[in-house]
RNA sequence: GGGCGAAUACCAGAGUGGCCAAAUGGGGCAGACUGUAAAUCUGCUGGUUUAUACCUUCGGUGGUUCGAAUCCAUCUUCGCCCA
């Protein structure tokens, strides 16, 4: 009998991972986190990272496993889930993945092209490419470096373009010769579950759920970590809010408004990404 | 009671005779996505199923003009100032 991966997905304050809990615990299985932010180990609050309880009660991989400046990627979470998995069904032939990193998701169920690791050198070029030249130098240097790509990507996405640029001069050949789009296979099944609900239900809960974090302590979190923001790491929900009330600029409530409104505005991308993918959908209406 | 200023689309806010259905930002809606992705980027956002088209809109009403969000009169509301 193969093996099994059930993944668990939804946007965020959708309530997967209490869904996950309950059902890690039936089975007696680990839990697989696919939270990009919930790796962070600063940063616990703002992230709805699960509590210590939490933690006790299931064993969770990937929260709190980085420092906020790690570099870290969607390929070596795919390589660092590979590697462990073989691990976690020696216990159970089932287990758990969750979160609502889209691009995490894709990367361990479909798998991501084999690109080389870019030097600090190269990386630093291209950005100053970036810095001194703007979308127009980039534009250019990738027309020059890769002509098949440049005519397929978003010309207005610096960051893809910086990115190309790293890749073309790194490995030496074209970006788009190295990009098969091929979906790897597994040697185990997967199976998707995504919750869903009324999104006013859910903005609802999003809502709420912010408050809490407040509450929490969450202002203390960010004004702890404030002379980091300039982390990409940091370039997050709940935290580039907080920088201008940190800094006396904004209001707390503002703050909060915005914190929610973002939330939710990311809530409506994770569903638009989930459109695209085969999952089983729960519909939750608590 | 007198003087001045302001009223613009969901919000903020440009526009001061034709190039205005009206800049820009926010919000909203939709979408893209293969290396820091809670990131980054795109489209739409008065109506008419399509539109280089037509209709309705810039506080109300009435004017001036070939033509008004823009000029005039008046009314209403708000802000400031003098009493």
């Amino acid at each position: 009998m193969r093996n099994r991966l059930i993944v668990i997905t939804g946007p965020t304050g959708s309530g997967k991972s209490a869904l996950a809990m309950r059902m890690a615990g039936e089975i007696g299985c680990d839990i697989i986190s696919a939270d990009s932010r919930q790796m962070y180990r600063e940063i616990p609050i703002g992230t709805a990272a699960p509590t210590t309880d939490d933690l006790a009660r299931v064993t969770h991989h990937f929260v709190g496993n980085l420092s906020l400046g790690d570099y870290y990627s969607a390929a070596q979470y795919e390589d660092d889930v590979m590697r462990l998995l073989p691990l976690l069904w020696e216990k159970s032939p089932v287990q758990i993945l969750c979160g609502g990193s889209m691009m995490y998701i894709d990367a361990v169920t479909r798998g991501i092209d084999e690109l080389p690791t870019i030097s600090d050198d190269i990386r630093r070029r291209a950005w100053e490419l970036y810095e001194r030249g703007g979308l127009q130098q980039l534009r250019l240097t990738l027309l020059e470096l890769d002509p098949v790509y440049y005519r397929e990507v978003d010309l207005n996405n610096h960051k893809r373009l910086v990115h190309a640029i790293e890749i073309c001069r790194q490995a030496g050949v074209p970006y788009s010769s190295l990009r098969t789009g091929r979906v790897k296979p597994r040697d185990f099944d997967i199976e998707m579950i995504a919750i869903d609900m009324p999104r006013d239900t859910l903005f609802d809960r999003i809502n709420g759920r912010v408050k809490k974090m407040v509450e929490y302590g969450l202002v203390e979190e960010a004004r702890a970590v404030s002379h980091l923001r300039h982390l990409n790491s940091l370039n997050t929900v709940g935290y580039k809010e907080l920088w201008p009330y940190i800094d006396g600029e904004t209001s707390l409530d503002e703050a909060i408004a915005k914190i929610a409104r973002n939330t939710r505005v990311y809530a409506k991308k994770q569903l638009t990404w989930l459109k695209n993918r085969p999952h089983r959908l729960i519909i939750s209406n608590e």
